[in-house]
DNA sequence: GTAAAAATGGAATAAATATTCCAAAACGCT
DNA sequence: AGCGTTTTGGAATATTTATTCCATTTTTAC
């Protein structure tokens, strides 16, 4: 008894069936046949229109590891398994426009239409971005940041999660970095060191406490990279380097995708200067 | 001079493009080629999934009739043409690898041509997450969550900004919430509590804390809504709504776009059902 | 009605694709 | 480390599918 063929069911006959078999027994399998598995499910929406060749080089494994997974699922073959995807295969094509429309549609107040609206709030932002990047103020502040000794990352409330994040990324490159967080009303200052940077991130309306904390580390020399909203931020007069971001904001709340991709690219390029 | 070579043009090179050109010839054809004109016409979706023989059988030619027919549209054969509508189906995807790879080669690269990758792996992850998103399990997270007593939010390392911002929403909109963080090992599972819903956010590869507190919400009877990349994810059978993000992560860098737009839209949606 | 041109069907062939099989490698167990 | 078991990769094969070719039929023009 081995794991190839514990599990000698009736094939899926639908896709629900199909997801959840594949659900099931994705948890036990070697690695190969894991890998089928995760890129089958990655892709599933592909399988109709894809030869075996073809899925087995995106899953990184051998045509005959894919035909060995198909038949695990209880499929004769991958023949029997795409039959499956191809007679479902009805959407005509669900290029983004249309699709995004269908979600919007929903009715209003929906889940799905909701989803709709944050995504396009998000695809908009990420364009204004694109658009309004001041190359120069990146690049000094990419500057200011890698010859930082430690980096201080500061953002609350809203701006917490792209703090949160950039502190993730910092550490995944090495570079030392610390998140300054709320808690306790303990502001952490003294933990500001000459050679070290400030990295301040806040969106109207602004948080004292991160205001507070760029001013002191600009009185005492220290170099303050801000990510705001606007170049008249009450952050723009405590900085060295500012960086706007156009979110646009659905109901009372940001999407936060083009603050995140600039965080993203500022972190990637302070590390790779610094590595 | 015959109808069959009189239009030598390039083929089609877009779906629009085959649809006129499919229009403007079909009027002079010779009876079987007519045929084939208006099976195609009326069956233009099922052309990714179909062979020659079916589609000559459904149009009531031989094969060989369909041949000449996609010959006079153009195309070398019958498989350049299915090429195009195969490939229309997920557009967006074959320079989807290029760009990645750009991405990691792209180490040397400028600042701004770092933001500029990332800006366009945020779009196409929220351009993917448009139509790929799973109306029906949106709605069944929504439903668990609402009707929930507290919503527990787990999520840590690059999930933990997601679930930061979820705990913001949550708070914003007095929906009662608590963010589990992983800090001093401490799990708070006592906080879990007859009534409430958890709802855990992770990424490959999968955190285990994460992955326990879910398996721990499952055994005591409560909800669990599940953010993750996939459905073979170990969160998947410890969960009650699985939702999935076609977000692609390069090492440590994953956008995070299209996870955020979908968490928001949970948790607004979750805020407004419950007033 | 006849001859030339066009269109057609089906059999033959070529190409792509799926599938099997087995030797080699990796693994787990004592 | 040694042995039996599981997993793997790739070459060999089988099958399906696309494509060409040409003899035959139909259409057209006079």
């Amino acid at each position: 008894m081995t794991a190839l063929d514990s599990d000698d069911l009736a094939a899926p006959a639908t896709i629900e069936e199909f997801r959840e078999r594949l659900a099931a027994i994705s948890e036990g399998l070697p690695r190969r046949l894991r890998q089928c598995a995760d890129h089958i499910a990655a892709n599933i929406d592909r399988i109709a229109v894809s030869t075996v060749a073809e899925l087995a080089a995106g899953a990184d494994v051998p045509p005959s590891a894919l035909m060995r997974f198909c038949q695990i699922l209880g499929y004769s073959g991958f023949s029997e398994m795409q039959k499956l995807f191809r007679d479902a295969y009805s959407p005509g094509f669900p290029d983004y426009s249309t699709r995004l429309q269908n979600l919007k549609d929903g009715g209003t107040g929906t889940p799905s239409a909701l989803l709709g609206e944050f995504i396009e709030a998000g695809r908009l932002s990420l364009e204004a971005l694109a658009k309004s990047a001041d190359e120069a103020a990146l690049a000094q502040a990419v500057d200011l940041l890698s010859a930082a000794d430690t980096i201080h990352v500061i953002g609350l409330r809203r701006a917490f999660p792209v703090a949160a994040y950039l502190a993730y990324v910092f550490d995944k490159m090495a570079v030392p970095a610390m998140l300054h967080e709320g808690t306790g009303k303990l502001d952490h200052r003294h933990a500001l060191r000459p050679g070290d940077a400030v990295l301040a991130i806040t969106f109207a309306p602004y948080s004292e406490e991160t205001i507070a904390l760029a001013q002191d580390a600009r009185a005492r020399g220290l170099p303050v990279v801000a990510l705001t909203d606007r170049i008249t931020s009450p952050l723009a007069r405590a900085s060295d380097a500012i960086l706007t971001v156009p979110e646009v904001d659905f109901g009372a709340f940001r999407s936060l995708s083009a603050t995140l991709a600039l965080a993203i690219a500022l972190a990637v390029a302070v590390g790779s200067v610094r590595g």
